[in-house]
DNA sequence: TTGTACGCGTTATCAC
DNA sequence: GTGATAACGCGTACAA
């Protein structure tokens, strides 16, 4: 069985150059219509398909970009993953996925593998990385999207992370809790949960309130993290009234955890998400959320990535608004913490 | 600025022949220890990066597969696309993915496009799809490897699906249920969600009961999917004491609908899922559910799809086991139902 | 063990 | 509008 027809072989069948049978496929405009035609009709006769390493090699251009995640195991960063692939095959162009699990050494390997292999443009999530990764990508002078968090030099399609807590802590503060805890992720090398936390503390000191260590609970990013956070949260001395999830996945978690203890969401505990994803506005009580535009913020960036390929776009900062959903999980604090409050005033 | 070193560079830096540097990089044992000390100095020294284009074209290997899924935007395919990256990239190996919305001409536009983009392998959900995709997968010559439902052509790494419909509906069966409702995904190019809906109405089938069709919901597969189908099949004249969702979602939507109804699960009506994500666990009720070792297939699709490319070992059916977990959310049918049973009798 | 020389399939730069 | 032909960067028989 003979391998594929190659680019010569359908110049040798329409009797023409090859260089006429790369226009054929590449700048179809620049040909006479009859020669065209001709080329078309051999192409599809020996079923042509061009090799996509020797386009490559020639022309510098793989169409193909790439986008490097903490995990590909999360609704929200699937949901962006879709997006993008949606927005780039559109265009013709296809997409290269890696995930390091939140480490910074498996991340700067990942992003050599695939500059190696040959990529047009990187898409990237967060802005904080070792010094020896952004010299990786500096020097292989390859266009670069950061998602979420912007760093000032490459372009980035963000959300203003630190708005989403304090929109979250905001809302209950003005129900009246004083004793808001939160869960969150690890913080290293993890700038969106930082900024979200501290979106929340800053609000929270403005109301003149506190946010001990105590009452943040760091764990994977998990349903179940969002179970053992609101277990470790309720089990201080202070029990909070109020919960913050600097994403959803905690926040559903925290409210399964509070109903298998016999609490009421929101009466004894409200709680607060961060990601509007689906689940939430379809959970029982529903849950209140930020909403960031996760499909959005993917499509974008494979939009900008493009823009920077094809037509050169100088970097850019796109921002992203968010906002606070308010739905069943959350309320005003029960009526011990209400009246405490008032006598204290 | 330069371009990046290449393979010439390298070999004049270190005064040896290209062929000597090419071998240091995908040879090295074939190389003296002093020579190949030496040429890895230089290419530190330079920055030395092989070009993968070029490597493709001249070895006819790309070092990349290919998984095309339905849709990236799920926790089922984001879990096995999350399992199969890790397997290939701890070989070397990169994963371009594409998705088609459960569209099967964008699925062969899909695999159209990656074949001629160049992969040594090719990972698919599902076996149904026309016969011209499978006339392009064979002339394409690459290995290919199937997920969730074999074909008796290519490799495959599946489960019985029809045994996981069954499970639960024996389950359902066994508590007493006889009014069995399902909320499944729409069945065109969906072999997955036909097997689960075949395999309740065998077992259905064989203790004497029925699957009309106005007990059946099919839905897109999603949560508000879930909710719906459950709300449709509630308003039945005679009402399902179960139901049964093809996927955990329509099962988790079921839940969350009945409770908005006032209705309690499992002793108004009992819900069972198929997948066990993590979710079913963290629920409440919690969910029981078939579990379905998503990340598994993952894994063992990858390390087929590795065998057969660097190994060529010939095609092979790997069927994982699949088990129901018992959990909160089924019981027996509510009393009146239970009744009604035992006055038949 | 190492070097030589050519091929991989396409694009791009010139001429015509 | 179309045809030669030289890159593109690396792998690999084959020779030394």
């Amino acid at each position: 069985m003979r391998s594929r027809p190659r680019l010569i072989d359908v110049a040798r069948d329409a009797g023409v150059s090859p260089a006429t049978v790369s226009r054929a496929v590449s700048q179809p405009e620049l040909l006479a219509a009859a020669t065209l035609a001709l080329v078309q009709a051999s192409a599809r006769k020996l079923g042509y398909v061009p090799d996509g390493a020797a386009q490559a090699l020639a022309s510098g251009r793989t169409m193909t970009v790439a986008a490097v995640m903490p995990t590909l195991d999360s609704i929200i960063f699937a949901k962006a993953l879709q997006s993008m692939q949606v927005a780039l095959s559109a265009v013709g162009y296809q997409l290269l996925v890696a995930s390091h699990e939140y480490s910074v050494g498996a991340e700067a390997e990942a992003v050599r593998l695939l500059l190696a292999r040959g990529i047009d443009g990187l898409i990237l999530v967060g802005a904080e990385r070792p010094e020896a990764t952004n010299t990786l990508l500096r020097q292989a002078n390859v266009p670069v999207v950061l998602t979420w968090c912007p760093d000032g030099v490459n372009a980035s399609v963000t959300v203003d992370n630190a708005l989403a807590g304090r929109l979250a802590a905001e809302h209950l503060i003005r129900l009246g809790h004083r004793r808001i805890g939160m869960v969150c992720g690890h913080l290293l090398f993890n700038d969106r949960q930082r900024a979200r936390l501290e979106g929340v503390r800053a609000a929270l000191a403005e109301a003149g309130l506190d946010l001990p260590d105590w009452r943040i609970s760091h764990q994977p990013m998990t349903i179940s993290g969002g179970r053992n956070g609101c277990s470790a949260l309720l089990e201080c001395a202070d029990r909070p009234t109020a919960l913050i999830g600097g994403i959803d996945l905690f926040a559903l978690g925290s409210i399964a955890e509070a109903q298998a203890r016999g609490l009421c969401v929101p009466s004894d505990l409200s709680v607060v998400g961060i990601d509007d994803t689906e689940m939430a506005s379809q959970v029982s009580p529903s849950l209140t959320s930020v909403h960031i535009p996760t499909a959005q913020i993917g499509e974008m960036a494979a939009l900008t990535l493009l823009g920077r390929i094809r037509h050169a776009e100088p970097p850019a900062d796109r921002l992203l608004p968010i906002n606070l959903i308010v739905r069943r999980s959350s309320t005003v604090p029960p009526a011990a913490d209400a009246l405490q409050r008032s006598s204290e005033t």
